[in-house]
DNA sequence: GAATGCTATGCAAACGTTTTACTGGTTTTA
DNA sequence: TAAAACCAGTAAAACGTTTGCATAGCATTC
C-alpha cells in the first residue's frame, strides 16, 4: 500500500507543462501566471506534494542540519543547553544532529566525521574533557563548516565560542555569605587544572581581598569530584585551625556529598555552617539541606546564543565576500540564584 | 581559503578513466583490475576523497538517518534511553535527528513533518503526555517510515513498540518489603488516569494478595506529582488508621519529597518508615535518606531495543517482499535495585 | 509596421553518485 | 579455429530539484 511521493514531474506530466513551470508555481515566482499558479498549487495539494528535500540539499549544497556534539546528555546542564540549541535552530529552520561523546576523544573524532559525511551546515561543541588532539576541528574548518564552542573550549585562537564567565557569580557567591557575616569561608574546588576552577578561585580570592578580608590559601581545597574526594576535601577543611562558617562548592553535587559529610560529623547545616555552590540543579531542592543559592551559569541561553552565532556564520559563509576575519568569544555572565524556602 | 571537496568526477578526470570506474574501484567491484583500483584509491586518499553522502543520500532514497522524538531530555529516564538510541544507531551507521517535544502536541506534529521533509528513514518516538490525535504518525506510516513508539505508546492498534512492564518491578518492591518484615503497605500512586499508575497498582495488588495480606485501598493514594500533590498523600497516608511502615512511591522525585515531609512529622527514616521508589535516578544517592530501594526501568536498554527494532523494520521496508504484518511488541521487565549503604 | 518590452513558459544543465547494460578485447574450451 | 567465457572497463540513465537562458506571443511605442 505504500505511496511514493509526488514529485514535480508527476505534476508537471498530469498538468501538461513543464517542470520549471511546477517548481516556480510553488514558489510562487512571478513569471508565472495566475492561472497556472491556482492549478499547479491546486494539484499539488491535492497529491500531497512534498518536495523531496533531499534532492534540495543536494542540489543546494545545503543540508539545514547543525551537528551538536556533546559529552553527555545526562548531565542537566548539557540536556537544558540542547533544548536552547534546539529552539534556536527551529526558528530559523534548521535540525539538529545529535552525538553524544561521552568525554572519549575518539568517539569524538568520529562523531565529527559523520557529521562531515553528513554534511552538515554547521557544528555546536562542547568539547569532551578528555580531548587534547584538535585536527577533527581544523579538518571541519578546512572544509568550510563553521564551528562554536561553546562551555567546553579547546586552547585553541582563532574559534568562535561561548561560555560562561564564572568569576562573576563566584564574586556574588561569596560576597553573600560575607554579607551574611560569614568571614571564615572554604572552597571545595575541582581539579587544579581546570579552566573552571581556576576562574572560582579568581574570583574567591577577588571577592575576599575586595571585603579586606585576608585570603588564606589553606582555606581552598581540591576535589577530584568523587564522592571520596569530596569527602577529603571535606576532611581538610573541618580540621584546619580557622574553621570555616561557610563553603563554596564546585557544585551541586559536591555540595550534597560536603553536606552529608558534615551531617556525619554533627555539624548542623545552616547553623554550624552554610554553603553555596554552582549549577543549580533541579535535584538540590530535593535534598533535606540543599545549598543556601547556587551559582547559575544559563545552559539554555548560553545554547540558544551559540545556535544563533553558528546559524549567522553559516549565512556568512554562503557569500564568501564578508570574509570578516572576526571571531565570536561571547561570555555570558554567571549569577548566583538564592534558592527558596520551601 | 576554502578547499572545494574532491569528487569522483575529479579522480576521473586525472587518471583517465570513467567516473563508473572510479566508482567501482573505491567500492571494491571485481570488474575492476587491481592496477586500477591500486591508482584511484592512492588518488582517492591523496585528495581526501570524502563521498559527498547527500548525493548518495539523495540516490539511495536513504538517509541513513533516524528520527527520534522525546519529549524532554532533562528527564533522566530519556536522557539515558537517547544513549541507548546512539549507541545501537551508530553500531549500524545510523544517525540521529533529535526533536523535543516538551509535552507539546503541536510541537510533536511540527517536529514529525519536519522529520518526514528530511527523509528520515524512520522514527523512534515517546509520545507527548497531551497527544491525542494520531494523524501524524499515520501519515508517516503512509508515506512508509516505519515507526517504532517507545515508552509511552499511544493507543493505536497496529504498531510496533518497546515498553517496560512495572508490574514485575512492582511485584518484586513489594516482596521486598515484606521479607523485610512490614505488613501496613503504603502506595503514593501517580495520577489515577495514567497507565503506569494503573500497572504499579496491579503489581501492588498481586504481591499483597500473593503474600495472604489483605489489600486495602485506602492506603493506595493519588498524587499529581508535584510537592504539593505528593505531601497531601504523605499526610493522608499519615492520618490513616493502620499506618503504613513502608510506602511504595511512584518515582524518586515523589520518594524524596515523602521523605522530607516524613522527617518534618519527626518520623525515622528506615525505621518508623521505610521507602522503596521507581525510576532509580542517581540523585537519590545524594539525599541523605534515599529510598531502601528503587526499580529500575532500564531507558537505556528500551532505547537500543527500540533502535534495533526500527533497523529491523527500516531493512525489511526495502525488500518489500517479507510484508509480514506482525507487530514487534516488546515488554522490558523492570526489576528492583537495592540501593547500596555508603 | 518595425522596434521594443513585457508576460508566461519551456529547455537544459547542473549537483555527485550508483548501477544497468553494453563493448572490445583476450583467454579458454571443445 | 570458431565459439564460449571472461576480463576490464565505458556509456548513460536515473534520482528531484533549481535556475540561467532562451523564446513565443502579445501589447505598446514611435
Amino acid at each position: 500500500m505504500e505511496q511514493k511521493p509526488a514529485t514535480i514531474k508527476e505534476i508537471a506530466k498530469r498538468l501538461n507543462v513543464s517542470f520549471s513551470t511546477v517548481s516556480r508555481a510553488l514558489h510562487d515566482h512571478p513569471n508565472i501566471g495566475l492561472r497556472t499558479k491556482m492549478r499547479v498549487q491546486q494539484l499539488a495539494k491535492e497529491l500531497d506534494y512534498q518536495p523531496n528535500q533531499t534532492a534540495i540539499f543536494f542540489q543546494q549544497r545545503k543540508t539545514f542540519t547543525i551537528g551538536v556534539i556533546l559529552p553527555e546528555l545526562s548531565e542537566a546542564f548539557f540536556s537544558t543547553s540542547i533544548s536552547g540549541i534546539e529552539d534556536a535552530a527551529e526558528k530559523n529552520n534548521y535540525t539538529v544532529l545529535l552525538g553524544q561523546s561521552h568525554d572519549n576523544e575518539e568517539r569524538e573524532k568520529k562523531i565529527v566525521e559523520t557529521m562531515k559525511n553528513h554534511r552538515v551546515d554547521g557544528v555546536i561543541i562542547s568539547i569532551s574533557k578528555n580531548t587534547v588532539n584538535y585536527e577533527h576541528f581544523e579538518s571541519l574548518k578546512k572544509y568550510g563548516i563553521p564551528i562554536v564552542f561553546f562551555d567546553r573550549i579547546p586552547k585553541m585562537t582563532d574559534i568562535h565560542y561561548v561560555a560562561c564567565n564564572m568569576i562573576s557569580g563566584t564574586i556574588q557567591a561569596v560576597l553573600f555569605l560575607i554579607n551574611k557575616g560569614h568571614r571564615v569561608i572554604g572552597m571545595i574546588n575541582g581539579p587544579e587544572k581546570l579552566f573552571a576552577s581556576q576562574e572560582r578561585k579568581d574570583g574567591y580570592i577577588q571577592s575576599m581581598t575586595k571585603s579586606r578580608l585576608k585570603f588564606d590559601p589553606s582555606l581552598v581545597v581540591n576535589s577530584d569530584l568523587t564522592l571520596e574526594g569530596t569527602q577529603m576535601a571535606m576532611e581538610e577543611l573541618l580540621r584546619s585551625k580557622r574553621k570555616p562558617t561557610a563553603i563554596v562548592a564546585f557544585n551541586d553535587y559536591v555540595a550534597l556529598d560536603a553536606i552529608q559529610f558534615a551531617l556525619k560529623r554533627k555539624k548542623k547545616i545552616n547553623k554550624d555552617i552554610c554553603f553555596v555552590s554552582f549549577a543549580n540543579l533541579p535535584i538540590s531542592t530535593y535534598s533535606a539541606y540543599p545549598p543556601l543559592a547556587s551559582v547559575e551559569q544559563h545552559p539554555y541561553v548560553q545554547g540558544q546564543k551559540a545556535t544563533e552565532i553558528l546559524i549567522e556564520l553559516m549565512n556568512k559563509s554562503k557569500d564568501e565576500t564578508s570574509q570578516t576575519d572576526a571571531y565570536y568569544k561571547i561570555i555570558v555572565d554567571s549569577q548566583l540564584v538564592v534558592n527558596e524556602k520551601k
